[in-house]
DNA sequence: CTATATTGAGTCAATATGACACAATAATAC
DNA sequence: GTATTATTGTGTCATATTGACTCAATATAG
């Protein structure tokens, strides 16, 4: 959870049912991807050794959409990402934010069990794809700090935010051929071995390299660059870019072309 | 919009916060098969003439599956159904539920503009697939019918329920080759005709029939019964049968096998 | 110079796809 | 009965795609 920018955590929690959608909010699952891996931009809690998504509340006149793109551009300063609805949790026992309890208790508020930040909270989970460098996370005021986290070795965290962040992977997956996925994540250069590990973490499998290769290429939406000779022992790859426009044509009948 | 059972309208909106989230509800998309054509079960108001989908409020302590699957239970009397959810909905303009406040109108009560069920919605968009059939409809207390809809002839409609409509389609036909579609919207034993008609309006573009037929047999999800006599002056068509456990398998790596 | 890791390109059999063609057949019209 | 008609099951065939492999090329380390 996190504050609308310039407002005390204390007065938010004060005051913010003024401005403030209740029982509602939004978190983020960022992902980044370095070292051929694909990561999760994770806050971890001042209070307790819990990680959670970067999220936050609803203005009463603020657009789903625009709450979400406002909170991804908070925590990493970056703004116009692709950023995708995937679902909404709401099991009944969604509610009471120990985080907030504690946020208050540390600050000698007295914590009203009534509070509207302690009741049920349905989440609308977005997911977004950035690109790794470009990143400047920045914690919130009831935050320690602001890390990439791999999938595979996800810490401790709050309430459902893991199954959040499962269920994000899941929805890519599914819409992996329709959506510019690895546009956003990757740099404007980048090699088929990158674009490839992207394609084996979402799908959660190997991909015959040589295959790869020649699907790729077939698709036609991709412009071959200068080599990139990385100082490895080895051959060097070509670089690529994406050719957005045929990208951008390709995805909207599905690059698998299903039927 | 749509009331707890053996509730009364009046009463509902008096006393509805106390027992269900504010600001929040569901919206159910219900697609059934009739006459190789995919319909959707729409309310027509009372009080305006304008239809909307079948929706309604979620309990203080109800998870939003469980509340979708009441209304569409509440509204086709079918229970154990393939229910998905797809989309939420909230654009800041999405408030003053004018049905409602007609409803309250009607009653002789008076209208207080601050009234919880005036303020802004956020709702969260359901699909779900039934067998025609098997639908006894029946209207809730503020609609005057319950009808079935031919997708390319909606009538007018309230707030944004128009666009829910075209997003479930849309999100339908992103998941067609993972989710058990055709078998939950045709009844038992049908012709691949029937089949090959889902997937067209879905997809909303014609296929070949021989490579349809072909294709679908392939997959060794379909078992052959015998032929079906429609009583058209023609050669009579097999008719089908999923085979479940062989469909619900192929659907998880999905049916069109992409990468 | 040699060893090593990794890349780009190629082979090839098996399978899938798209665009047709055509005979079979259930009711109806005559 | 017989001809007509709409629709179905199946087949063909050229082309494209897939999956499982090779293998030579090459950038650096030792």
């Amino acid at each position: 959870m996190n504050t609308k920018k310039n407002i005390s955590i204390a007065d938010f929690l004060r005051h913010g049912q003024r401005f403030f959608l209740t029982g509602l909010s939004v978190d983020n699952v960022i992902f980044g991807f370095h070292d051929n891996q694909l990561k999760v931009l994770l806050l971890q809690s001042a209070t307790d050794n819990v990680w959670m998504l970067p999220g936050g509340f609803i203005g009463k006149d603020e657009p789903l959409d625009k709450a979400a793109a406002r909170v991804l551009s908070e925590r990493t300063g970056l703004d116009d990402i692709f950023l995708q609805q995937f679902h909404a949790f709401g099991q009944s026992e969604r509610k009471g934010n120990l985080i907030l309890v504690k946020a208050l208790q540390v600050m000698n508020q007295k914590v009203d069990k009534d509070h509207w930040a302690l009741q049920r909270f349905v989440t609308i989970g977005y997911y977004a794809l950035v690109e790794y460098a470009k990143v400047n996370p920045h914690p919130d005021e009831i935050s320690l700090t602001c890390n990439w986290h791999n999938l595979n070795e996800l810490p401790n965290m709050l309430l459902d935010h893991k199954d959040i962040i499962e269920k994000a992977l899941e929805e890519m997956r599914l819409k992996l051929n329709y959506q510019p996925i690895g546009y956003n994540l990757l740099p404007k250069e980048f090699t088929m071995k990158n674009l490839q590990s992207i394609y084996e973490t979402i799908l959660d499998r190997k991909l015959d390299r040589a295959n790869f290769n020649r699907k790729m290429l077939n698709y036609g939406i991709l412009n071959k660059r200068d080599k990139h000779y990385s100082g490895g022992a080895h051959k060097a790859p070509y670089l690529y870019r994406f050719n957005k426009k045929k990208y951008l044509k390709a995805l909207e009948s599905g690059l698998g072309g299903d039927f």
